[in-house]
This record gives C-alpha cells, structure tokens and sequence, in this order.
DNA sequence: CTGAAAGCGCTTACAG
DNA sequence: CTGAAAGCGCTTACAG
C-alpha cells in the first residue's frame, strides 16, 4: 500500500537479493540454467513482494506485445451482436489464460487504416477477423504483411487459417429433417451471397434435396433479402404457393418473417411452419418457440484464439477448423 | 514492398540522413528546438520511407503505452449490448482520432482480476468503466492505484469523473408529458435499484409529481424488477388498478411488458398505454411504435474518452458531465 | 539549433 | 550455475 506510485523493477529485485538482472529474469521466464536454490529465493522475494515484470519492457526486447487485435465491423446489425460478444467472450478467455489481452479493432468495410494503424504500430502479434468478405482487403493485408492471423468464419482465400461452424452440414441436416416429416415445399430465406457462410447455407440446403434425388424449388429460394421490403415481399410471394415451411437463415430475418406472417393473420405452426438459424436471445420471447440450429459462438472464439496463439508461437495449425452444431426441434415446425 | 520483414528505425532514418536520433525525434515530436531546414529534410525522409516510430519504444521510453482499457461486464443481457456497442463506437472515434487504442477488459461483478492484470501489466494509461455498481471494487482499486479513469453512467463514489445522460431529467419531463396529457395513474417498472441509474430515473419519476402537486401512487410503482416472472405479475397487478400508462425503465422490461399484455388480450393504446427508456433497435419491430426516451450512446463513449484523455494528459475536467436526451413520443402513448 | 549519452525495464547471446 | 554487457527503439535532460 505505501508504494503506488514507483513500481518496483527488476533491477530492484537482483539488488535486494544480491544478484544480478539476468538471474531474476531466468527465475522468472524458466529459460536457461540457474541453481535451484536460487530460484526459490528469488521467487520467494516476487511473490512476497508482489512484483509483476513490466511486459511492455518485456515485449520490447522480445518484439512481442502480448496483445492480439480482434476485428469487429463497425456496421452490423442488432441480430450479429450477441454473436461477436459471445466470440469476444471465448476469445478473452484463451487470450487471458495466456497473459494476451484484447485489442479492439473497429474497422468499416472497405476501411481498413485503422488495422493498418494498429499493424504499423506493432501493438499487436496477431489478429483474429470476426467477419470476413468475399473480397477482403483486410486478409490481402495481413497476408501481405505476414501478420498471423485467423477468421472466425469462412473464406476462400488460400493459406488462410479458419475457424467455423460446419453451417453446411448443419443447413443440410435441418432441411433433411423437415423434408423426413413429410414438408416438401420448404422456402430458403437468406442474406447476402457477399458473405461465404451464406453460401455455404444454401449449398447444404442443396445437398438435402439431392440427398432424397429430388429437385429443390429455385422459386422459394430467396437470397440477398437486404431490407424488410425485401423480406415482406417474399412471404408474400410464399403465402401464394402454400408453402409448408420456411427457412430463415438468420434470426433477424426470422423476426420480420414472423412479424409479417402475424400481420397477415397467419398461424405458427397451424398456417405454415419455420425455423432459424442462431436460436439466440433475440427469438427467445417468441410464441411459439422457434426451431432452430444451435452454435458455439464462445466455443468458435476460443478455438479462434487458441489457433492464433498456437501460431504466434510458430507451431503448426490446422488451416480449416470445423466446429460442430445442433438442431434444436421446437413447436413452430410441430 | 520489398522489406516487409525488417522495420526500418529510427536509426535508420539518422543514418540515412547524416543527423542524430535526437534530430529525427525532435522532428517527429515536434518538442525541443530544432532548425526549420532540417526538420523538412527528416520529414520528407520518413514520408517517403513511410517510416511509423514504434510506439512501443516510444511508450517506454515515457511511460506510455497509447492504451486505453474499456471494462466491460460478462454478464450482461440482450438489451444492453447495443448500449456497450455503441459506447464503445464513440470511445473508439475519439481514441482513434488521438492515436489511442482499445484494450478490452471483460470483468465478472465481482471478481476484478482481469482489471488488476491489465493495470499492473501497465498495459493502459487510463480506464473507463461502462458500468458501475454502488459498491463498486472497480472503482475502487482504480481510485487506490490513482490510475485516470471516467464512469459511463453515474455514480454515487466521491472524486469520479463520470459521463451520464441525465436520467432523471429525462424520466422526469417524459412523466410531466404524460400527466399533462391527462393521465394520472401512471406505473413505473424499473430494475435493481443497486444501479445508480435505476435511483436517478425513479427520482425523476418522483419529482414530475411533486412539480404539479400530487403524490404518485407508491403501490404502482415495482422496482427490482429481474426476470420475467416478477414483470408479469407486476402486470397482473396493474391490470386489476385500472392503471392508464406504464413506464418501463428499460427496452427489455417493455419488450416482456409488451408480451403479457398481449397474452392477455390488452390493447395498445387503447386499454393502457406504454412508454419506454432506450428507443434501442430491440423495440424497432414493435406494433405500435412505442413511445421512448432517446439517447445518444456514442456520443456518452466519445465524451466519457475526451475526458479520460484530458485526465491522461493533466488537464482539468469537470468531476460530472451530464447530456442531453430527446423524448419521442409515438403510438403507444395516443 | 544539434548531438552524445543515459535511461525506460526487460532479454539474451557470450563468457566464465 | 551466474553475471557483465549489449540490445530492443525510442525520449530527454544536459552540454555545446
């Protein structure tokens, strides 16, 4: 308590005890040979002592900040926000149990000085991307440059590290399993083909009917749906061909869905069926509950994490990883 | 392009330049005397090299790090993540602009070891919190170590910086509107009353009576309000009193609010009436538009970091800042 | 106006 | 097993 304001140093400790810097510093890294009394003396003074090396003075004679930057598109809708909190969430707890901590990164789509900034700056010793494009300038940058670097999230790029969700399989499964209970004309709602994982919804939702050798209905499939003007006018397009039951991939595109079917007096599940994607907070007050697949989001931020530490330290690292999903039956496909 | 490995230094540039690192220093920094000649020529020099000091030297060498912390909790529900989010937006656009950078620090309640980590790693030079509690170990530990840092929200702790929208004001004139449109039984649903905010907005509630001269109705007003079960009987309660219009302290109180009432067959406006606190984009798909305050959040981040930057760099600032509000009134309250 | 030198607090060959 | 010294890339009194 009576020191705060000076900070003890290394140079502190060897004088106190007698030694010198060097020899503080193997005690505490474990690197290099040292006697093992002295060790135990010099660990004993630390702890009683409370002293933390200072990791910025660390990092520089190291070229190592113990920083990672996590990258987080400045626009984005009210439905992604629990998904990159929830990746933020794993992410930090790897990062923490490493002694990394978290820099935010907040960058537009086709802006990237802000990453420029931070990489220039060498604040950080990776980077980890929470939403990548078809056409990234923020990976052709850090590919460039060299920086390691993961996505949470699919891509086509080459060489790239990736985490993600199987959202094919999963896409895949779920439409199986409504095509088994016996719903043939199942409509397909999703978001921008710009985005990898959108596509990779669709192909699973592809391979389902391929699966039974039957042909899907290009007419109820409806993509790039940007805008509730969008997604009105396809269920009003739905309505008018008794469709059974529709897929919503994405939990805000199910909200408006929903919205729209109540206004149009329909009944979930009596009228026509419907299933989501993320099972997230944001249907959870829905009546009736809403059938949907079910992520890790924590769990893909952690591996996310892991994968970039693991290559910070130049180990080796799977360049795709697969994380798996559940499908979650509930009333609103009963 | 051809040397991405290897970063040029400032060395370097001396070399290169036949003048010392003093010179080069002074020329960036701009601090000390330095001839208006050779300040061009070292200027010149590092724009076409595109040369960037490295800020963690720099940092150390002033006992900086350009690092600012955000403390976010970990526990948290949907409706308050926008709020977070966009606080950290305007966080982000004044730190950016000031070459500061984010680190992001998530701490449970009570336990605020991530916090002491990052403070004595030195890994930032201030810290703002995002959320306070009246016994707050945060606040605290900060005021102890005498680190700079500034409150999203208020606080009751003494010699705190802290940046609030005014809540009470705001609660109150909503409640004056509402009671000179005629209503007088008025219920106020609020959560925990361990927040400071909580207090303020039902002390606005409090105040907008007395300005008329009338008591308010301690029966109808339900504080505490966590989880769904204690709003909806809060509902049933005011359903048997003939209550006029509810005021709900927060977007997801109303949202479940909301959901009662409509399970139970109310109408709104016309059975009861309803208002609400954040306008946030959680009651966007409402029927009818609800009535709300409106606040800007990335204005409250970008003005809680000016005044966290100003602290860092020993300039005054006013202990409370307070802004301003708008109240939208909409359908649900005609 | 400019520079040599010490210092920020660590790590790490190198030598013993 | 241990230490003196150089180095990470900057800044800043101090001297000239």
């Amino acid at each position: 308590m009576e020191n705060e304001k000076k900070n003890i140093t290394i140079s502190d400790v060897a004088d106190a005890l007698g030694v010198s810097k060097t020899t503080v510093s193997r005690a505490i890294s474990g690197k290099g040979r040292i006697g093992d009394e002295t060790r135990q003396r010099v660990l004993a003074y630390i702890e009683e002592h409370d002293y933390k090396p200072n990791v910025i003075a660390k990092g520089l004679a190291q070229s190592k900040t113990f920083n990672i930057c996590v990258v987080m598109p400045s626009s984005y809708a009210l439905v992604d926000l629990p998904f990159f909190q929830e990746a933020i969430m794993g992410i930090q707890e790897i990062a923490g149990m490493m002694e990394y901590d978290i820099l935010l990164c907040i960058c537009q789509e086709n802006d990237i000085s802000g990453l420029e900034r931070i990489i220039k700056n060498r604040k950080v010793d990776g980077v980890i991307l929470l939403r990548t494009f078809v056409k990234d300038a923020q990976i052709e940058f850090l590919s460039n440059k060299q920086i390691p670097f993961v996505t949470v999230g699919s891509t086509t790029y080459k060489n790239v590290v990736q985490v993600d969700n199987d959202h094919k399989s999963a896409c895949r499964e779920l439409t199986s399993i409504l095509l088994m209970r016996g719903m043939e004309k199942i409509a397909l709602l999703g978001g921008s083909e710009n985005f990898v994982v959108n596509q990779n919804r669709f192909r699973g939702f592809r391979e389902s009917y391929e699966a039974i050798g039957k042909e899907y209905d290009s007419d109820l499939v409806f993509m790039n749906l940007e805008g509730k003007a969008f997604i009105d006018r396809a269920v009003d397009t739905i309505l008018s061909k008794d469709v059974e039951c529709i897929i919503c991939m994405d939990d805000a595109i199910c909200s408006q869905v929903l919205r729209k079917l109540r206004q149009e007096g329909k009944q979930v599940p009596t009228d026509i069926k419907i299933a989501s994607f993320y099972n997230s907070s944001l249907l959870e007050n829905s009546l009736p509950s809403i059938t949907s697949l079910d992520f890790d989001t924590k769990e893909l931020g952690a591996e996310s994490c892991k994968n970039l530490l693991a290559q910070i330290e130049s180990q080796e690292v799977a360049e795709r990883t697969l994380l798996s999903y559940e499908v979650i039956m509930k009333e609103s496909t009963k």
